[in-house]
DNA sequence: AATCTTGTTATTGTATACGAATGGGTTGAG
DNA sequence: CTCAACCCATTCGTATACAATAACAAGATT
C-alpha cells in the first residue's frame, strides 16, 4: 500500500476508532479528502480495504458508513477469531523463528511497561495497540499465508467496540500473563497448549468486553 | 460493487481460471484495460480485490503477479479452508431458513445433472461452478458476516489449481454424494454431523487435488 | 391530506491526464 | 571481456474532470 493510500486508510480507521466516526455514520468522500489531504482515489481505496475488515460498509452509488455490529454478529466474529487465532498459535508454536520469538517477547514487554506505570493518563490506545501487535506477531509466526489472509478479515472489528470501555489494572494484567502463557507455551513448542492458551485468552477476552461497562462521558466529547 | 468494477473483476478472475494468465504473469494494468474494456480505476479495484483473496499478489509501484502458491502454502489454505467451512456447516445446521435449503438442494441437483451426462464435451468449468454454488449457499446459511467475510479469501484461490485438472466421474460422485450428507445433516439441525461431513468432504477433497494429474496439454493451448 | 411524480442537488462511479518510481538496456571505463 | 553506472522507456500512483445515479424536496393530482 502506497503513501498516500496508507496515509488515508490510517486516518480513516483512527477517526472510527477514537470516535471521530460513530457506528452508522455516513463516510463522505469529500469531507474525507478534506481530513486526510489527498484526493478520492487513494480515500476510496482506504475505504473498500476498510470494508474488506469489517469496518465500515459500502453500498453501491450510495457511499459508505461505519459498520454497525450486532450483539449477535459480535458473538459469531469472536467464534471466528477464536478459531484462527487459536490456529495460528498452534502453528506458531511449530514454527516459529528465534526472530518471531523476539518480536513476542518485545511486544508482551511493551505492554508490561504500559500497565506498569497505569493511571488516568494513561492512553487506552496505546495499551490497545501493543495487544494487537502481540496477536499480530503470533498471526506472523504462525507463517500462513492464508490464515493471516483469513484473520486479517476479524482482528479489527473489535477495535470499535473497544473504544469506549475502560479497563483495569488487573484485568489487563490477566491479560499479559496470558499472553506470556502462550508465548511460553509457543517457545517450548507445544502446539496444543499453545492452541489452548489462545483460545481462552480471547474467550476471556469477549467476556470483559461484553462485561465492561461502556463510558458514556467519552462518546462525541 | 459497481458495473465496470464488477466486470473487470470476473474479466480478470475469469482470464485466471481458465488459463490465460499463468501463475507469477505480471497484469500489466494496461493490458488489462483493453481486455476488460474499462479504465484503469475499476481495474486497479479488481486487483486489490483479487489480492485480498489471494489470488494475485501486489508490490508496490511494480503492480499485479498472478500468485503462485507453494505446496506448503496450499496445504495451509485447506486447514483454513476446513476450519471455517466446517464451523459454516456446523453454525447453518442451527440457522438454516428454508429457503437456504432449498438453494442447497437447487446446488445439489445442478451438481448432479452435470455429472449425469458425463463425458468428453463436459464443461468442468460448469461442474466447478455448481460446486462452488454449493459451499458458498451453506455459508450464506451460516448466516456469520465475519464467518463470511474470513471464508471469501480462502475459498477461490484453491479454483487456480483445479483449473488444468481432470476428474473422474466416480471422483465427482463421490463429491456430490457427500454434498448431499451435508445437506441432510445441515436439514436434520445436527451441527456435529454437518460439521464432520464438510471436514471429511474438504480433507477428501485435498487429497483428490493433490492426487489428481496435471493435464498439460491444457496448458498455454 | 396523502401519495405519486418530477426536477434539482449532492455524491458516487469512471475516465483520463500528469508526475514519480522502477527496471532494463546501453554505453563507457577498468 | 566484465562490470557498473546512467539514461530512457514503461508502468504505477495520484489528482482531477466528467458522467451517472440516487436521495431529497417541492408541487401536483387523486
Amino acid at each position: 500500500m502506497s503513501d498516500a493510500s496508507r496515509r488515508a486508510y490510517l486516518t480513516i480507521r483512527q477517526s472510527i476508532l477514537v470516535g471521530d466516526f460513530s457506528t452508522g455514520d455516513r463516510l463522505v468522500e469529500s469531507e474525507l479528502v478534506s481530513i486526510c489531504g489527498v484526493s478520492r482515489t487513494p480515500i476510496r481505496e482506504a475505504l473498500r480495504r476498510l470494508a474488506s475488515e469489517g469496518m465500515v460498509n459500502i453500498t453501491r452509488n450510495s457511499g459508505a458508513t461505519v459498520a454497525t455490529w450486532s450483539e449477535q454478529e459480535f458473538a459469531d466474529l469472536y467464534d471466528v477469531r477464536t478459531h484462527l487465532e487459536g490456529m495460528a498459535a498452534s502453528l506458531a508454536a511449530t514454527r516459529r523463528t528465534d526472530e518471531d520469538l523476539e518480536l513476542l517477547e518485545s511486544a508482551a514487554h511493551a505492554m508490561a511497561e504500559h500497565i506498569a506505570d497505569f493511571g488516568v493518563h494513561t492512553d487506552p490506545n496505546a495499551i490497545s495497540r501493543t495487544n494487537r501487535d502481540f496477536h499480530g506477531a503470533v498471526l506472523k509466526a504462525a507463517r500462513s499465508r492464508a490464515l493471516s489472509l483469513a484473520a486479517a478479515q476479524v482482528m479489527d472489528a473489535p477495535l470499535m467496540l473497544r473504544t469506549f470501555r475502560r479497563y483495569t489494572q488487573e484485568q489487563l494484567s490477566h491479560s499479559l500473563a496470558q499472553h506470556r502463557e502462550i508465548l511460553e507455551a509457543i517457545r517450548v513448542g507445544d502446539p496444543e497448549w499453545a492452541n489452548a492458551a489462545m483460545i481462552g485468552h480471547i474467550r476471556r477476552g469477549y467476556q470483559v468486553l461484553v462485561q465492561a461497562p461502556v463510558v458514556l462521558s467519552e462518546i462525541k466529547k
